[in-house]
DNA sequence: CGCCACTTTGAATTAGCTCAAATTCCGTGG
DNA sequence: CCACGGAATTTGAGCTAATTCAAAGTGGCG
């Protein structure tokens, strides 16, 4: 966690951002969310018509790419849900990306030529192949596929700083705040229902991937269903129902105030 | 830290990796960083000649861009370094990424036409500004100018992943040997002398940027420097001294291997 | 119906944090 | 040139959040 600011005489002032109020601020995230992910969807289209992708169903454990395998192409996940996984020579393994309908996948192939993830299923789903020449090729055409794929980039990338962000910044009990929050964003923005999420991983890779152990999220989700922040419905506990999303918010923030946070646990 | 391997029945099977022998593996990864550093270096000239970029002289503290400003520039980073800050609105702050010659900024405003980080210099150097939009022009014209482009959009989502990673997996003392490593790498692939490196980075913003406190950071080297694995030059603490970069890599190893780790600390 | 994987919860342990104090470094001004 | 002061660093000691280890509970599926 964040011990000291950086304010170092290095340190940049931000001016313009404390000139906007906290609710105005939400807000204008609020609607920037909705037309990206509006681009997001109408890019499928767009993508369809320029290049007639190959479609490929899947189904949980197909593995879409895997690290080491020769890159040529991009996907495009068109539904279902895939997660990242990275590897190291010494075995060590995580789960750095989740992807959502409208994602691409395969970008980190391209700069040396041969992917260095695993692209995993997580549930039945359809996928778009693109080959990466044809569409090089299409992009020069018509450069606003040009566009839609260097926001999709860019989106990753704004996206893995603040993954990386959260998991450093934050406690066990926020970062899982954090991630039901992120999740159920990711439906919304997509235009589905995200009052009421099935998370497709099991408590270990959600630890994985937030950096902490099974336990430690067992525990954290019970917090949060204690607190009324998310519930459980009567049978199973992989189905997580979120009240108000907001109440997600507030607990991360709530755990970032070291004072007057503990009244209940 | 990691607990279990995610070896659940939809977690994937890496057969061709296995077949590859670890050291074959590490001479591989070199020549291929050593190509990369070449490319990157190469397409500096490109990008000099194809868009005759506005060059700007930095000095340590000045912002190149900040989060929130419109969007409208890429940058290249000619000579320097840069770190990248990203900040939440309830007022945390983090170091996400650096970026040394060769590099590219400003990938994170492509998607919702603003930045979402500031980005710092922290040394005297020269940064390219590239309007975005004469970029696309010129990439539509030169193929190739888009090829560099994707690859450093690549490298930058690779990184990030691969910061991630090493912040979810490794004990602080193995997190600070691997910054070390990757620094001495990253001057290395440059053509740079990597023996020897001046951290221009304070112990908070190190240790902000992997996810520790201060304090931890000066442990680890301590530690670092009591095992022979760095060196500290007569006066003062900023330069580090590399003897043997495998050194780096070993000490991260080791203290993965759970037995026999613990002869001398 | 029963197995097996997943999950929850508890108790003990520990890595890393917080707090505190001493030290070193470096720029600045006398 | 040297003394001074503030910032950065180091190191120690105690504390706490999260891990490890362990055991019991639950649910899905053949």
């Amino acid at each position: 966690m964040l011990q000291t600011t950086l304010a170092t005489p290095s340190a940049p002032v931000h001016l313009p951002r404390a000139a906007m109020t906290r609710s105005a601020d939400a807000i204008e995230t609020a609607r920037r969310d909705d037309e990206a992910g509006r681009r997001m969807i109408a890019a499928l289209g767009q993508l369809n018509t320029a290049l007639a992708p190959q479609r490929r169903v899947v189904h949980a454990g197909d593995v879409i790419y895997q690290a080491g395998e020769r890159f040529g192409n991009l996907y495009v996940l068109n539904a279902g849900f895939i997660k990242i996984v990275n590897l190291t020579s010494d075995g060590r393994e995580q789960v750095v990306g989740l992807k959502f309908r409208g994602d691409w996948l395969g970008f980190d192939g391209i700069a040396n030529g041969q992917y260095s993830c695993d692209a995993v299923a997580m549930d039945t789903g359809e996928v778009w192949t693109i080959r990466y020449d044809a569409l090089l090729a299409a992009c020069v055409q018509q450069p606003t596929l040009l566009t839609v794929l260097h926001e999709a980039m860019s989106r990753e990338i704004a996206q893995d700083r603040n993954s990386l962000m959260s998991v450093c910044t934050l406690p066990a009990d926020a970062r899982v705040a954090e991630f039901l929050h992120y999740w159920a964003g990711s439906l919304a923005r997509r235009g589905l229902r995200a009052d009421q999420i099935t998370l497709r991983m099991t408590r270990a890779e959600i630890g994985n991937y937030l950096g902490m152990t099974l336990e430690t999220v067992s525990r954290a989700l019970s917090k949060l269903a204690r607190g009324q922040v998310i519930a459980f419905p009567e049978k199973g506990r992989r189905d997580i129902r979120i009240p108000d999303i907001r109440a997600l918010s507030a607990f991360v923030q709530q755990s970032l105030a070291p004072e007057a946070a503990t009244m209940l646990q």
